[in-house]
RNA sequence: GGGUGCAUAGCUCAGUCGGUAGAGCAACUGGCUUUUAACCAGUAGGUCCUAGGUUCGAGUCCUAGUGCACUCACCA
């Protein structure tokens, strides 16, 4: 039992047991969702199919309101909330009981359907069962959770006592379940490849190390899923996507959190063309699924989601900014002095810094980035036309970015000879050795195939409102509390087991 | 990693010029059969984040630390 369980409640529990009734029973009740049972009440001036009835409800009462000889209490579960009504003439055997509840306590009730003077429907309770004793005091009633950092490390109190918060987390599922359909409807393969790879590659970042006993290894928390799923695609299966969970060992931020889900689709025969008009479809639907509607309200601005999004050129748009070319070197490093831009991977890497700094209002809307510096691009073909350009694009709302696809570079000498590149630049973000088992892979032939990333935990945010990554996530990376001091084990009940299950700090 | 701010009862917060701790809610006791932040009366509840320092005296001032929030950098 930690500190955050209520004497006087835990007295309540002993109480329960001495009065024969027990706190933790192993059976729950057949229950009928509260929203169901207050649409079919409706209202006094409108009455419902189902006023009088007869039901049975289950729930966490948030509070009671006790009138000496009768008591009103909210009821509420996953998405629905009814006033109950216990009144001492009709529970005449339990009413000694009835100290013994408390707001938080988890019950099922059988009752009659009805109205109070007031109009507000209500449950008056003709049975009552408690489900499970709540021993910690609920969040405050009026105010409720409000200290961000408890709401993230509390989300199993924070889901049922801050209204609107489950509705974020219904609309993630939706919308990745809507996806998962879409993509499955064109044909595409659900698959799931290596969390813990011996290499990190298939993108730029610090990687999470970890060791293997038995193996005597160390090996990362992928980074990426990218390199595995073109594996697949030489391996014949065609069309497949993931939603990869992806660790990137870096800083945390509004739109960054250490591990985060990336939808990754790759389609051979496709191109990065293909993808754009895939890309935008999927969100576009994922858009009418959660909200009924392509309209969206981010960070206090309206976007509208029907594809087709606007698409334009980096080259040109940087050209457009900046009065000269990208690969004018000379011009770009005095505009990059200008604005106090330091090198520090390469030119390429210093040229995309002056794009990120005098494009990012272009951004602004819903847009599509088309033409990326192949330089900056070691996975993705060049365009035939034009080798200084892949074939590659990204997708930005609102200056964030979402979405990151290109026709896949599937020539095996190219690739070795851009990773060796990457590897001689000493980017401490470039993966550490050339990955030789996907250059034997495209040894073999990958077909034309184009593929793009999605990072769902964006999407969900532009498609629910929500400004930070943190809400659109059920546990947010949080540091553990420790045991260590009183003082925290005061503020935190769970501090002890919980610090026990985390390992120390790298 | 840098900057700014915050940390007081279970929760949300006051706390004046440095003078020894307050409210509302929750809990407990009593009253109340139509409330909905119910109401009325009473009781109990404090390592003022931690460790130092200044002072006759520190919740208050100073230093360091810890945690969190915001923000900048890196990153998607």
């Amino acid at each position: 039992m930690t500190d955050l369980a209520h004497p006087d409640r835990l007295d309540k529990v002993a109480r329960l047991r001495a009065a024969g009734i027990d706190p933790y029973p192993a059976r729950g009740v057949e229950a009928e969702p509260l929203a169901e049972l207050v649409r079919d009440l409706g209202s006094p001036q409108s009455p419902g199919p189902r006023v009088g009835a007869r039901v049975k409800a289950a729930g966490r009462l948030l509070s009671l309101r006790d009138f000496g000889k009768l008591i009103f209490a909210p009821l509420v579960d996953k998405g629905g909330r009814i006033q109950l009504g216990f009144q001492r003439d009709v529970l005449t055997d339990w009413w000694p009981n009835r100290k013994l509840l408390d707001g938080g306590d988890l019950v099922g009730v059988e009752g009659e359907l009805g109205f109070t003077q007031k109009g507000e429907p209500t449950l008056w309770v003709h049975e009552v069962h408690i489900l499970a004793k709540s021993v910690a005091p609920p969040p405050e009633k009026w105010h409720g959770l409000v200290d961000k950092e408890l709401r993230y490390r509390r989300r199993y109190v924070d889901l049922w006592s801050s209204p609107g918060i489950a509705d974020v987390f219904v609309a993630r599922s939706r919308i990745v379940s809507k996806i998962r359909r879409d993509l499955e409807a064109r044909g595409f393969l659900e698959v799931e490849t290596p969390v813990l790879q011996p290499i990190a590659g298939g993108a730029a970042a610090k990687p999470f190390v970890t060791h293997h006993n038995a193996l005597g290894l160390d090996m990362y928390l992928r980074i990426a899923p990218e390199l595995y799923l073109k594996r697949l695609i030489v391996g014949g299966l065609e069309k497949v996507f993931e939603f990869a969970r992806n660790f990137r060992n870096e800083g945390l931020s509004l739109r960054h959190n250490p591990e985060f889900t990336m939808l990754e689709v790759y389609w051979a025969q496709a191109d990065y063309r293909h993808q754009i008009q895939l890309t935008e479809e999927l969100i576009e639907a994922a858009a009418r699924e959660a909200n009924g509607s392509t309209h969206v309200r981010f960070r206090d601005r309206e976007y509208d989601l029907r594809a087709p999004f606007r698409r334009v050129s980096y080259m040109e748009l940087f050209e457009e900014r900046n009065g000269c070319a990208f690969r004018d070197e000379a011009a770009v490093r005095a505009i990059a002095k200008r604005l106090g831009i330091r090198e520090e991977h390469g030119y390429p890497k210093l040229a995309n810094d002056v794009f990120e700094a005098t494009c990012e209002d272009a951004l602004e809307g819903v847009v599509f980035v088309v033409g990326y510096p192949i330089e900056i691009s070691p996975l993705a073909k060049a365009d035939p036309e034009n080798p200084g350009v892949a074939e590659r694009f990204e997708l930005f709302v609102g200056g964030m970015e979402v979405a990151n696809g290109f026709s896949e570079l599937n020539d095996p000498a190219e690739q070795a000879r851009r990773f060796e590149e990457q590897i001689a630049t000493k980017d401490p973000e470039a993966p550490g050795e050339v990955d030789v088992d996907y250059v034997q892979a495209l040894e073999y032939g990958m077909p034309p195939t184009a593929g793009v990333g999605i990072g769902i935990d964006r999407l969900v945010m532009v498609l629910t409102g929500q400004d930070s990554i943190r809400d659109v996530l059920l546990f947010p990376t949080l540091r553990p509390l420790h045991a260590d001091t009183h003082g925290e084990t005061q503020a935190d009940g769970e501090s002890g087991a919980a610090g026990s299950k985390h390992a120390p700090e790298a």
